[in-house]
DNA sequence: GCGACATTAACGTAGCGTCAATGTTT
DNA sequence: AAAACATTGACGCTACGTTAATGTCG
């Protein structure tokens, strides 16, 4: 027969299986898929019967095996090994698939957050239902943030970040909150401490229950923000709701804006709770 | 006030956001993230409003976007490119958790076929019911998958891959089915074609009916196939099992085997249909 | 001798981490 | 003067792709 015929060239051989004829070379050189026969002019030839290996290889490394891994199991190959492995792999695909949820309800709410804020305006006060929430909160009470922090704030509050994204690794970024006793008195030197929204069911978290909430608007500078709680209780007053616990306040938008002139906050407060 | 207590070095600013000193540097080299103010013997000297802007960079980068990506947007944040951003990344996490769900279904596929492979013997024959699969067929005829398999015919059976995997990049491997006359007649020269199991409902696929099949395996040397329909024919006349169609052959381990003694075919012939 | 192959070294990619040499602050 | 910072350049990492110089086949 025509031997020759039987073997491919790395270019042929690239072609057939769609891969770049480099790709061969380095697997080559890496010691992963070397051609059975190499001729003196240092020509490589691969078989027919290279090309089922090749492809196992292929498909090892669409499942996301490094090089090395792939290395590793192809120089014995096994029922068991391949079995730990894909079954390692279905682990990690779970796992990943709920990070991606997670991010994805991420990036919807703060979808959702934005589209809240081009329907309102400066000191735009209402009520709404508010779902439960699940808070971490630190008590890590500081006077304001602005330029004039201090490095031991500052450094507070990344605390509190990293503590509460390791609790959930879902990054909505966090706000302040304040006793009302405080607004009434209207005492704004400190707020109480900072929460975080978290998406799991962890302990020692504050239930931030479901009921009618006041909520109000303040966009641009932070110092207007006193003077929107006046505003506040006598829309309270006004409509007869009783605001109870803390308020809370929680940036909207830093992620699109280029100046504190556009920066909106939040603030909610609790007046009916609904039972559950 | 103490004007230098609210700067921070590049250490202290890295150990505040958790990221290595060297990534701020780079961050500064490649013009993402500069600190403010940079004292003449080139100290980087960063204010607290920075780690805001410095947060959401870190949050972008892991949303998966590229440094160029991330430097487009953090120059010129707004809300409408955030959405525009966000809605794209949703559309891209769903068709990432798509293809990981199709792998995680390959990957239990694989597992149980070889779960099958543990409990058979050379020869084994039986029945059972098999629910309805997809095949895109090809009638790529030809002799023997072997060493002395032409390049025409290889390519072909890389070309009829190809075609396969794109139509559902489920990529299970491929068998070859012949029609159950030639088996009759004793003739295994010319095998009918190449089949590949899809996992979608595309046209043109042919239907491999759910009902009772009757299977058997043959493990190491494949020219005892022919052997094999021997035994098939008798056991099917001694069970009156009326077999019709195509005889289907698939590889079931090719990925945990080291040589061909060692590999497992599977035969499957279509006995009684199931109505729909 | 020419076109179409083959080979190789060397460099580029992204996004940093690591190391080591060196300068500065306290 | 020493410890503890800061800086920088250079190299490493993965898994190749690109380019270019050069050798070989038909």
């Amino acid at each position: 027969m025509n031997k020759e015929n039987l073997l491919f060239t790395t270019g042929e051989f690239s072609k057939l299986h769609n891969v770049n004829k480099r790709t061969l070379h380095y697997y080559d050189k890496v010691g992963l898929f070397s051609p059975l026969h190499k001729a003196e002019n240092g020509y490589r030839y691969y078989t027919p019967y290279q090309s089922a290996t090749f492809e196992n290889i292929l498909s090892l490394r669409e499942l996301g095996m490094s090089i090395e891994e792939v290395k590793q199991y192809i120089d014995n190959p096994n029922s068991s090994d391949f079995m730990n492995l894909t079954t390692t792999k279905i682990t990690e695909i779970d796992e990943t698939i709920k990070k991606l949820n997670i991010m994805k309800s991420i990036l919807k709410k703060k979808n959702e957050m934005l589209e809240i804020c081009n329907n309102i305006y400066d000191g735009k006060i209402d009520t709404f239902i508010c779902e439960q929430e699940n808070l971490f909160m630190s008590n890590t009470n500081y006077s304001e943030i602005n330029d004039n922090i201090s490095k031991k704030e500052m450094s507070e509050i990344l605390n509190h970040l990293k503590v509460a994204w390791s609790m959930s690794s879902f990054k909505l970024g966090c706000g302040s909150y304040i006793n009302l006793d405080k607004i009434k008195n209207n005492d704004f030197t400190n707020y109480d401490g900072l929460f975080t929204v978290i998406n799991n069911h962890k302990k020692n978290l504050f239930i931030k229950e479901k009921g009618l909430y006041l909520r109000a608007y303040n966009i641009g500078d932070c110092n207007k923000i006193p003077q929107l709680y006046k505003k506040i209780i006598d829309y309270a007053n006004v409509n007869n709701l009783k605001l109870t616990g803390y308020s809370f306040e929680r940036g909207m938008n830093e992620f699109v804006i280029k100046d504190e002139s556009e920066y909106i906050v939040e603030i909610t407060i609790l007046c009916n709770k609904f039972g559950s």
